[in-house]
DNA sequence: CTGCGGTCCTGAAGGC
DNA sequence: TGCCTTCAGGACCGCA
């Protein structure tokens, strides 16, 4: 599923693609996932491309702004339109050619290229907006993340740590994947009250964040089994080659060789070492 | 404030 | 082989 790093990965690679483009018009085949007045973007110049937490936007030179909420299987993609006419003939997945089975938007940009919004789920969306309709959460990236904010997010709660790091009205951009992983990091269990953690237990938690948030940008996002994300040109990203627990249930940690154990908080699988994990 | 369960969806995976 | 059920999950909502 998209997180910060996946946002931000296809954020650095659609500005070489469309920064500075005008939509000629946008076409929409999944009518619940588009929010807003549609004749408002046809002729909209592109004036930049911003992130917050999961969400990317477009500033459009009238004024409005273009949102896009990828949730777990959303995918941008940019090429040029494939002329295809029969649904049924397309292909799955893929950016050999486009759209493809999954292509819910296309945004049509007036040098003949385009952007096109994939999602296997239909939990995605995209929003015409008057203001960015980002969470409210500090991004990970900002410089207003810092440790002493994490430490006073921390204290205010006694809900568990990692459900807090996944809290985007906290701190924006962290999913389950990072969460996840960041906990190892800094060797807390994710059970934790949040209330709990020690003044150095939060600034390494805050260290591991970073470390684990940098390596992953580095590494372009993770393209697991189940995940569908991909850069704009189609390609996978190769964090997933570097998980330190998420999806390893069964495996030996990498620090003690305890079997890493899964667990169901809030519904979401969490993956941790119950022995170095305290 | 907090947790819990349901909701939105498709398709992979597992059971028999 | 094939049908049926279960499950995955980000954000949101109603409820206790």
């Amino acid at each position: 599923m998209p997180e910060l790093p996946e946002v931000e990965t296809i954020r650095r690679a659609l500005i070489k693609n469309i920064l500075h483009k005008k939509i000629k018009d946008v076409e929409i085949f999944s009518p619940k996932q588009f929010h807003g007045d549609i004749t408002r973007v046809g002729g909209a110049k592109i004036t930049g491309l911003r992130r917050k937490g999961k969400v990317l936007y477009l500033e459009l030179a009238n004024g409005l702004y273009l949102n896009f909420h990828l949730k777990m299987s959303g995918e941008l993609l940019f090429g040029k339109k494939r002329n295809v006419t029969l649904k049924e003939y397309l292909p799955r997945t893929g950016t050999k050619s486009l759209p493809n089975k999954h292509t819910r938007i296309i945004l049509n940009f007036d040098d003949g290229s385009a952007l096109f919004f994939n999602d296997l789920r239909l939990f995605g969306w995209i929003k015409l907006t008057n203001k960015p309709a980002v969470p409210g959460g500090v991004d990970v990236l900002s410089k207003e993340f810092t440790a002493p904010y994490l430490l006073t997010v921390g204290r205010s709660t006694t809900r568990p740590i990692k459900i807090l790091l996944m809290d985007q009205e906290k701190i924006a951009g962290i999913g389950n994947i990072y969460a996840n992983d960041s906990l190892w990091e800094a060797k807390i269990n994710p059970l934790r009250k949040a209330k709990t953690l020690t003044e150095v237990e939060i600034n390494n938690l805050y260290k591991a964040i970073k470390k684990i948030i940098a390596e992953a940008i580095k590494y372009k996002g993770s393209s697991a089994q189940d995940e569908m994300y991909v850069m704009p040109d189609g390609q996978k990203g190769k964090y997933q080659n570097h998980f330190r627990v998420y999806h390893r249930t069964g495996k030996p940690c990498f620090r003690d060789k305890k079997i890493i154990v899964a667990i169901r908080m809030s519904g979401r699988g969490t993956f941790y070492c119950p022995t170095c994990q305290i």
